[in-house]
DNA sequence: GTCTATAAGTAGATAGAC
DNA sequence: GTCTATCTACTTATAGAC
């Protein structure tokens, strides 16, 4: 089927969500209008509808589309070896991930609250399946005596609060590499859980 | 000077706080309009502005109260003791304040994207001042060999965002008491930044 | 101090021309 | 596919009666 003249669709659809990831990272959700995410794409606030039904399906778009990435780029790898080689696996992979996309992780742990209840229902189930994940690294940890974690799930939390944490003040023009900050958070998360 | 008959200000202005600090952290600063805060209060719009010039400031002086109430209470503590006793202190006490306002904690971290440049660099500078007492902390372990950690500017942050992602997930009707909570907390932190 | 009424502007979303 | 124009509703903030 040829292209009718003048179509935009296949370029401007993804200006749309580019734009919308930026605005909804720097001001926050309810504080960007339609008509400032046409004005950043180019376009006039109508001609958003062509590529989005509302608003809501913009945010959550955006924020499942992350949270997949997240998952599909996890099974990718699958973890390999004992408990310790999986915990730095996972350890320096969310560092690199988290880094790599500054603005959809501030969207995706932000905007939660606007999320309407069964568009938040799906994102917190798939956040819920990544943190099993590493829930099960530690469990295996303590199981075969090399982690030594009082509350499994309590940890889990707290090293991803932790390492998450990374993306609200790292700078990509800062002193440290995205490599050298996984070492260091590395080495917090490795003593932190040790036997 | 006698108070006039029908005057509330004493009980309203408070009330005001309250209902604004509640709405912030449910839905978010941009998404609250002062209809809402005033439906809360029970009184009409207009009335609120008996106790804010405006919105803006409604968020500044929220936010700048919980900071001012951490540093206060910081203060009063001191630290006594060497590194590792400062540091237990710090960490139960991080834990215990956050617990005990989940909605300011929420709204503090949530909203720093609201303030007007003049109210965060206010704000950020509080927040400075409680990272540099942590900091302070690490730094003297690592003179006095107590404390292994290699970069104590980078292990203030992921220790503060291990403490603080305690908010997301505490229930107060959960399994765990605020203390209990507190003690797996030490319990991480003291070996990720054992020697 | 609180009310009602209103000003002045912006929101999300749609209709129809091109 | 994008535009202009518009609908309806809501926004912050103020004015003036009581």
């Amino acid at each position: 089927m040829a292209r009718k003249t003048g179509s935009h669709s296949d370029i401007t659809g993804p200006r749309v969500q580019q734009a919308a990831l930026r605005l909804f990272a720097r001001h926050g959700y309810a504080a960007v209008s339609m008509r400032q995410i046409a004005a950043e794409v180019g376009v006039q606030a109508g001609a958003l509808y062509n590529y989005t039904p509302d608003k809501q399906s913009l945010l959550f778009d955006l924020m499942r589309g992350h949270m997949e990435d997240l998952m599909a780029e996890r099974a990718a790898r699958g973890g390999q070896g004992g408990p310790l080689a999986r915990l730095e696996e996972f350890t320096r992979f969310h560092i690199a991930f988290h880094l790599e996309r500054p603005d959809a992780v501030f969207v995706s742990y932000m905007e939660l609250r606007n999320l309407e209840p069964k568009n938040f229902a799906v994102i917190e189930g798939l956040r819920r399946g990544y943190e099993n994940e590493l829930q099960g690294i530690l469990e295996d940890g303590v199981a075969e005596g090399v982690f030594a974690v009082a509350d499994p799930k309590v940890a889990t939390l707290a090293v991803i609060a932790m390492l998450t944490g990374v993306t609200t003040w790292y700078r990509r023009e800062g002193r440290l590499s995205p490599a050298e900050v996984g070492t260091l958070y590395w080495d917090m998360v490795r003593k932190a859980v040790a036997a």
